[in-house]
RNA sequence: CGGGAUGUGGCUCAGCUUGGUAGAGCGCUCGGUUCGGGACCGAGAGGUCGUGGGUUCAAAUCCCGCCAUCCCGACCA
């Protein structure tokens, strides 16, 4: 170890916040190059590498057969699917000496597709299942959290290719299973999850997410094992009308009031009780007026599922529709207005709603009778406590980390890119997709979120960088000898093995232990070896165990053995 | 892109309000004493004070621009 490039920091780094970010920082696992580009350094590199070599053994198990594909890709394939233009500034996009227009690979359906429609014609040769193991990057507008949210990270990706649905469906499965897998061989305590397929396109969806306080995704999940991001969660939103009789519609002013928590508290009543509209519109720029109950958060994301391509509207935009802003409501919007509901107000026969007049809010307002719903739909974001779509119970929260996510993409790449086969009828289709992605660097920050205390990381013996730390606490002669022969005979009996034979005190030496946190500290001491003994320290439990000399490679092997299996194939 | 903050030896920070010699702790080098939970003593090396401009006799300090980094939000895997 006194030649092992692991600088670790004594201090916490200002830049790091999470305990991942920090610890990779300070047990010398990484270090960062710009903002959201990391460097791994040889521990980190290990670690990263034992993940890589569970996702292989996954991959591999199921059919799927690792290749490389290039970083920098040429921008054709990326007009001929469409999203050189719809990606946005998130693909880094660069020239090269003769103008030529290319980007780096955020993800590789483009330059897979490409690859395979000039090589299979035929349903005799499919499916067909390909992964690979390489740096994506991604512009994003806010990295952050160290390797939670890199620009440049390392992702398993694999690509699937079938004659028909059936036949995606079975590998789709077949990789969920092995996510599933992946996540436990990697000890992370887990939820698949209902998701939405955002940039990458496709209907069918499973997000993988480790729970973690620190993940930047809600979900919901209810004991009956449904679990959703609240993107895209439908839950069943509990709602108790207001009035379960029609009332006079009557009109207030209400000068100076904009937002639900004014309305509320001016007239005393919930938040709850007031119905929420937002302004949006469709890309023909026809206008869209969506209603929530006033306590509920528009899902956007479903609002696009309601209305596809619709944007919600800026500041320019209220001007240019000449509509007040704060006093939206569904009674009388102007001439040509859509107006979408959310499903739980509709029995709601009571509506508080904006009076679409600056300074004045309508009560009592009822659907079919004051206005008119175009579209009911689902539209807020789902929330602890509401009811689950499968059972009806009561959903609970949690936050998570998305580690990884299987994508059923169906025909999209392919029939924009005319990737076709011929099947058994001599017709020529185009193949059926599916995308498989693993976040190798933000699975390795997801552990250390999920397996750390004060003093530092506490591995899993899967993805520690090594499985064994022998820490010889004196110079003496004796001790060196014990501790040099034992951490031979430990590496010949096949444990992954490192000696701390820096110049070091026995204080120095162990808070580093600690801090990289190997899985098993053997503790070798001038004392000790007088008594002829030496100590093993179980990192996880704290625990430690005096075992005799002779007995402690053959103890020190069984336990690394053992532990092992826990995570084996 | 909006809001907030920060940028001073390798790391963590002080100094800036009120302009005038660039500091501390840790780390590093050398010597000595120590040696089972981040030791002690002594000596030493190491800094364009993010960057460009301005004000001034004089700028780390005041003013303006730019850059970088972090946090919150919007966005997203």
């Amino acid at each position: 170890m006194s030649t092992l490039y692991a600088p670790t920091l004594r201090e916490v780094p200002v830049e790091a916040e999470l305990a991942s970010h920090r610890l990779l920082l300070r047990a010398g696992m990484i270090r960062k190059a710009a903002s959201g580009i990391y460097s791994f350094l040889p521990l980190g590199w290990r670690s990263i590498a034992k993940i890589e070599d569970i996702v292989r053994q996954e991959m591999d198990a199921i059919g799927s057969q690792e290749l490389l594909l290039p970083v920098v890709q040429p921008a054709e394939l990326w007009i001929e699917s469409g999203r050189w233009t719809v990606y946005g500034p998130e693909l880094a996009r660069l020239k090269d000496r003769h103008g030529r227009d290319f980007c780096l690979g955020p993800t590789h359906e483009e330059i897979i597709t490409a690859l395979v429609r000039n090589e299979i014609r035929s349903y005799r040769d499919l499916p067909v299942s390909l992964y690979q193991i390489n740096v994506k990057f991604r512009d994003e507008v806010r990295p952050r959290f160290g390797l939670l949210r890199g620009r440049e990270f390392i992702m398993k990706d694999a690509y699937s290719f079938h004659a028909d649905q059936q036949s995606l469906q079975e590998h789709y499965d077949a990789q969920a299973r092995a996510y599933g897998r992946i996540c436990e061989r990697l000890d992370l305590v887990y939820r698949p999850v209902v998701a939405d397929s955002g940039q990458i396109g496709g209907s069918v969806t499973t997000e993988f997410m480790a729970l973690a306080d620190a993940g930047e995704a809600d979900l919901v999940y209810c004991e009956c094992g449904w679990a959703a991001n609240v993107e895209a969660a439908s839950a069943v939103v509990s709602r108790d009308p207001r009035s379960t009789s029609p009332v006079e519609i009557s009109r207030h002013a209400t000068p100076g009031i904009k937002t639900i928590a004014e309305l509320a508290s001016a007239f005393g009543i919930p938040e709850h009780d007031t119905v929420k509209t937002m302004a949006g519109k469709t890309p023909e720029g026809r206008l869209v007026y969506l209603c929530v109950p006033g306590d509920r958060e528009l899902n956007p994301v479903k609002a696009n599922t309601a209305v596809p391509g619709i944007e919600l509207l800026d500041d320019d935009d209220f001007d240019r529709f000449r509509i007040p802003k704060g006093s939206l409501g569904p009674v009388n919007p102007p001439e040509g207005t859509m107006v979408v509901a959310d499903t739980s107000l509709r029995d709601e026969v009571s509506w508080a709603v904006g009076a679409n007049e600056d300074g004045f809010h309508l009560f009592g307002a009822m659907p079919g009778r004051d206005f008119t719903v175009d579209l009911w739909a689902d539209l807020v974001v789902a929330r602890p406590g509401d009811g689950c779509p499968i059972c009806g119970q009561t959903l609970s929260g949690a936050r998570g980390i998305e580690v990884s996510q299987v994508f059923q993409l169906g025909t999209k790449y392919s029939e924009a890119m005319g990737a076709r086969f011929t099947d058994e009828n001599g017709e020529e289709r185009p193949f059926v997709m599916g995308c498989y992605g693993v976040g190798i660097s933000r699975s390795l920050a997801a552990v250390i979120e999920q397996h750390c205390d004060e003093s530092g990381i506490i591995w899993p013996i899967s993805v520690a960088p090594l499985e064994v730390a022998i820490l010889p606490l004196s110079d003496d002669d004796e001790v060196i000898a014990l501790a040099e022969g034992i951490w031979k005979d430990l590496a010949a009996a096949g444990v992954e093995v490192v000696i701390d034979d820096r110049d070091e005190r026995a204080g120095v030496k162990f808070a580093d232990a600690d801090l990289i946190g190997w899985p098993y500290q053997l503790i070798v001491g001038k004392r000790g070896v007088a008594d002829g003994v030496v100590e093993l320290k179980d990192r996880a439990t704290g625990n430690r165990l005096t075992v005799s000399i002779p007995d402690a490679v053959e103890h020190m092997t069984e336990l690394v053995i053992s532990e092992r299996a826990r995570f084996a194939h």
